[in-house]
DNA sequence: TATGATTTAATAGTAATACTATTATTTTTG
DNA sequence: CAAAAATAATAGTATTACTATTAAATCATA
């Protein structure tokens, strides 16, 4: 995959950091390295001490860059769902017909997630897996009415509407673009996690289905 | 509402407490104010000791009920899906029409909940609300496949299959049945909670549109 | 190269949480 | 009424999620 040109950058939110990882190598490690992190033990046993460990340094240094690791991870949902808003646009881009913008749209957000070469320190097949596994419990609290005040939701919401208005190139008239939209990102987050952890009640664990063909297919038949 | 008789009781996985709650007073007083001081304080911020301060009781006579607070939101979330199991197969009881019965079934699991005043400690409504906002992190964890092993989500994965079996009576060529019956579920959670802190990214914060409508004309255009 | 500024590391400490264990007291039951 | 069971009260532990302080290392520039 080349989707992102190295001299550009994904521009997050100066909320949710003390400090900007992006400006430092020891920065680059915290992102390298939570993101490794909170894949292999989860984001509930997930502390800044260990990740201190890991990186060489300390629990306390990790803090001068994030006031917390609800915070962090934050931080790394908007990177992911920024660079998915990225290659959604590019996806998109020079295309005239609006049903094959809306399906190579929905393979961007749907498709599995290859490991992106050109930033070094972020693995992005890793930070699809805690995106399915960690994304929703973000918002999943009693602090949300205020943090998306905040706009840390921001480039997720982003992502849905951008979606939800080719839904409408493609058929104006259809009344729950909205709602269309934002089941299909949330949903193939669970489909995937579905076919890791409860395979009994999704068909995505059988090789011959396909995911993004379901969706394709649903959007067909509820659009035109 | 009137649909649970008040000689039947709904059987809860036995592993997942101590004590059995619904056997004593202070049992039962226990789940109805962890069911009201969860929806209050949220899961994170819920403790025994909060908990038995509200019940003029102590916080180790909690735990002689429950492990721990997530094995009582385990139980809770067991208690309502298969509540919810058992209106839906009410709801398509002696129905003989195949989408009919299914259209009966996608409005128990897609439609507003109102209290049940059969069980005077469990208040429906607000525990709708609870699991609106906090059954999905009960599986997003690394204990899933242990957890699953245990049966802990087996009557989750009751509802959804019972759902996809009747959309196989409608269309028995479907190959998606089971990924659309957990989306249906896991959406409708969803866009409840949108409806409640996420409005831009729903269609369902305006008045005149209604989820279970949405469902429903979805799952014609797709099975039909 | 010296000086100051910034960054990072190390240490210690705190309040809260999620429990466990023990004993005393109350309630239930036979 | 006595024995058994349930509950309450108290205390204690390990861990977490921080904060504060100071020391050491690195860097930037006059």
């Amino acid at each position: 995959m080349e989707t992102i040109p190295r001299n550009i950058h994904l521009v997050i939110n100066e909320k949710l950091f003390v400090k900007d990882p992006e400006t430092t190598n020891l920065g680059k490690r915290i992102l390298e390295h939570s993101i490794l992190l909170i894949d292999e033990v989860g984001f509930e046993a997930f502390t800044f001490k260990k990740l201190g460990q890991i990186i060489g340094s300390n629990e306390s240094s990790v803090y001068r860059y994030f006031e917390n690791k609800h915070k962090l991870m934050l931080y790394l949902s908007s990177w992911y769902w920024s660079w998915v808003e990225y290659r959604m646009i590019f996806a998109v881009h020079n295309i005239e017909d609006p049903l094959d913008k809306l399906h190579r749209a929905i393979r961007v957000v749907t498709g599995d997630v290859l490991d992106d070469d050109r930033t070094i320190y972020i693995n992005e097949s890793v930070l699809n897996r805690i995106i399915i596994a960690e994304f929703t419990k973000t918002f999943l609290t009693k602090e949300v009415d205020e943090e998306n005040k905040e706009g840390f939701f921001k480039v997720y919401k982003n992502v849905i509407c951008k979606l939800s208005e080719l839904m409408l190139d493609v058929n104006p008239e259809y009344p729950y673009v909205k709602s269309l939209a934002s089941s299909i990102v949330e949903g193939a987050l669970h489909q995937h996690y579905l076919k890791a952890h409860f395979q009994t009640i999704t068909d995505f664990a059988e090789k011959d289905k396909d995911l993004t063909e379901f969706y394709i297919q649903s959007i067909n038949k509820i659009l035109l």
